[in-house]
RNA sequence: CGGGGCGUGGCGCAGCCCGGUAGCGCGUCUGCUUUGGGAGCAGAAAGCCGGAGGUUCAAAUCCUCUCGCCCCGACCA
């Protein structure tokens, strides 16, 4: 392709609103543009970007006999009615009428469909199992669309699902998806975790999620480099230092105004995890009592998972169902559900006196109080691995992907059933394996980039070379710019040839900023020794090649790449 | 949905507090010079100052409402 005919807008400066560097890059190098919020432009460049990952895809899918299928992206109401989800997801959800007043909406995923498709047309264990996906357009009305093409509110998706007889038959599927992705992901060069994850309001009994560093992405992972245990913080267990413990006398001490574990920690001289946080939430079956060591943090998602949706009480509710002021709450003789963290099982604590202006020290899970254990803190770093004893890693991360055992969520409300070999009639067995394209961009720009622009991995780049002569009004440089070209093209390589009339200047710094791997920088001078320079994006270095072997040189390192 | 910030030529910004009818850099176009890391000089085009209402002789500037965008949090199937 010849870049003077090519649309590719670059900017010197990044837009205002840009905050995350894949975004202020894929702007500036003319990659995207922004439409709304959480709406996006593909230009040429992005254009190309999107089509190789999505065929890095495809090929993966199909070599585990995924078979690609088109959904429509507006569904009608019924399917996600008898699933529930009509009425279980609230705003994210863009619904519409159509001209006759039916309820319709726009699909943020397709499990109701794929299933209703299962439902009408799979029968028999013969069909069985099946994979079907599709690369296409979701939409979701994000409450908070950020990151450029990170979290956006219509976004390209592959997503497929599994149909099988029986929970072993998911666990096929589900292995052969769990390898397909690592496969997907390192074809396209970039880094990821393979992590435990929640499987959330998806159901189901099992769910992994591909994540890939980076300090843009909205996730946390906890992962320990001695034995490999990584899951989402949202889930991860973890077992903090122990701390050493003062003799357990029980006794009452005055803490007159001093509420917080910062507070009172600097009052009686002790560190905050010989203190036990209690903080009072209140659910849909009345207020709980959470309990975790002062120097760590309730995870709401985990304790979510035990009690169901819940608040942080209002201080008017504390004293109501405590009788006792916030700040000065201990777990001791309440009559409410009380759920401590692990961490508190042992040791002596410091915790709420139940009286305003004291606090308690010597207090022991038994002694002077129960409660159901279960770990409710949020992992932090140097916290230790429950499998090994090594301390973890807490890592910023983007969700690339995830997979999820469904098992017959989806296909017992809509029907998707088929007869075994005895004629009895049971629910397939599914599960769904999302991944998301643009994500994968992103996340390749957020971990291959300089000071100059985007470096990107060879397998996903626009194009593979750039051809680059400094100065088109030079009949040599040109003859050899043209010649090298067509010959690369010819051997099947994607090439871009800079034939601007731009100072070199113009040229070299937009090169950079684009990322094309490989560039071939065709200069008068170099050109008259009989050589051209080879320039390797990522690492800056050069090699001067002699222009008769410059093709065969170009094609070695690619090849040798990829 | 809660908290904060910002809307001024294509892009990045100043001007707003202390009203007087818009400016800088980059980009774009023309000409000459230049030509291996975002050139120099000369000239030119381009802005209902996000929108509506109000105050005033006069509003980018003050007041009210509204729309949009970004960031933090909540949410994220």
């Amino acid at each position: 392709m010849r870049y003077s005919r090519l649309f590719i807008p670059t900017l010197k400066e990044a837009p205002a609103e840009a905050e995350a560097i894949s975004h202020k890059l894929m702007v500036r190098a003319g990659y995207v543009r922004q439409l709304a919020a959480g709406l996006y432009i593909y230009l040429p460049l992005g254009q190309r970007v999107m089509a190789k990952i999505n065929q890095i895809i495809r090929e993966e899918m199909n070599a585990i006999g995924g078979q690609e299928v088109t959904m429509p992206v507006l569904n009608p109401a019924e399917v996600w009615q008898q699933t529930g989800r009509w009425d279980a997801i609230g705003d994210e959800m863009f619904r519409l009428k159509d001209r006759g007043g039916r309820d319709m909406c726009m699909a943020m995923t397709h499990e109701e469909t794929m299933t209703w498709l299962a439902a009408h047309d799979l029968r028999s264990y013969r069909e069985l199992p099946q994979i079907w996906y599709q690369v296409q357009t979701k939409l979701r009305d994000e409450a908070r669309p950020k990151s450029g093409v990170l979290r956006t509110r219509e976004f390209t998706m592959k997503d497929s699902y599994s149909f099988d007889r029986d929970d072993e038959g998911l666990d096929k599927s589900y292995q052969l998806h769990l390898e397909a992705y690592k496969k997907i992901y390192s074809r396209c060069g970039i880094k990821f975790y393979v992590v435990q994850s929640d499987t959330g309001m998806m159901g189901g009994s099992m769910a992994h999620e591909y994540m890939a560093p980076s300090p843009a992405g909205e996730d946390e992972v906890a992962l320990c480099d001695a034995c490999g245990y990584a899951a989402n913080v949202e889930l991860a267990l973890s077992v903090p230092k122990t701390p050493n413990f003062p003799d357990g006398k029980y006794e009452e001490v005055a803490t007159p105004e001093k509420r917080t574990i910062d507070e009172v920690t600097r009052f009686l001289k002790l560190t905050p995890d010989l203190f036990i946080k209690s903080i009072l939430v209140m659910s849909d079956e009345g207020p709980v009592l959470a309990l975790v060591r002062g120097d760590q943090t309730l995870h709401e998602k985990k304790l979510a998972k035990l009690i169901g949706p819940h608040r942080p009480a209002q201080k008017d509710e504390v004293k109501a169902a405590l009788g006792v002021p916030a700040g000065f709450i201990g777990p001791m003789a309440h009559k409410i559900r009380k759920i401590a963290d692990p961490s508190l099982r042992d040791g002596v604590y410091v915790a709420g006196a139940n009286k305003e202006g004291y606090h308690v020290k010597g207090v022991k899970a038994g002694r002077e109080f129960e409660a159901e254990f279960a770990d409710i803190h949020a992992a932090v770093a140097g916290d230790a691995c429950v499998q090994c004893g090594k301390p973890l890693r807490i890592e910023r991360v983007i969700e690339v992907g995830n997979i999820f055992k469904l098992g017959t969520k989806y296909s017992a409300p809509l029907k998707a059933n088929y007869l075994d070999e005895n004629g009895a009639e049971r629910p397939i067995v599914m599960g769904s394996y999302g991944i998301g394209p643009a994500r994968i961009a992103a996340a390749a720009v957020e971990q291959g980039n300089d000071e100059n622009g985007i470096i990107w991995p060879l397998a996903i780049a626009p194009y593979q070379v750039m051809v680059l002569p400094v100065n088109v009004n030079d009949g040599a440089s040109m003859d050899a710019a043209e010649e090298l070209y067509a010959a690369l093209e010819e051997k099947g390589f994607e090439v871009l040839i800079d034939d601007r009339d731009e100072r070199a200047g113009i040229k070299f710094k937009d090169a950079d900023l684009i990322g094309i791997p490989w560039r071939v920088i065709i200069g008068e001078k170099n050109l008259k020794e009989g050589v051209v320079e080879l320039k390797d994006r990522k690492t800056g270095v050069v090699a001067k090649v002699k222009v008769a072997n410059a093709v065969e040189e170009i094609a070695r390192k690619l090849v040798m790449e990829a």
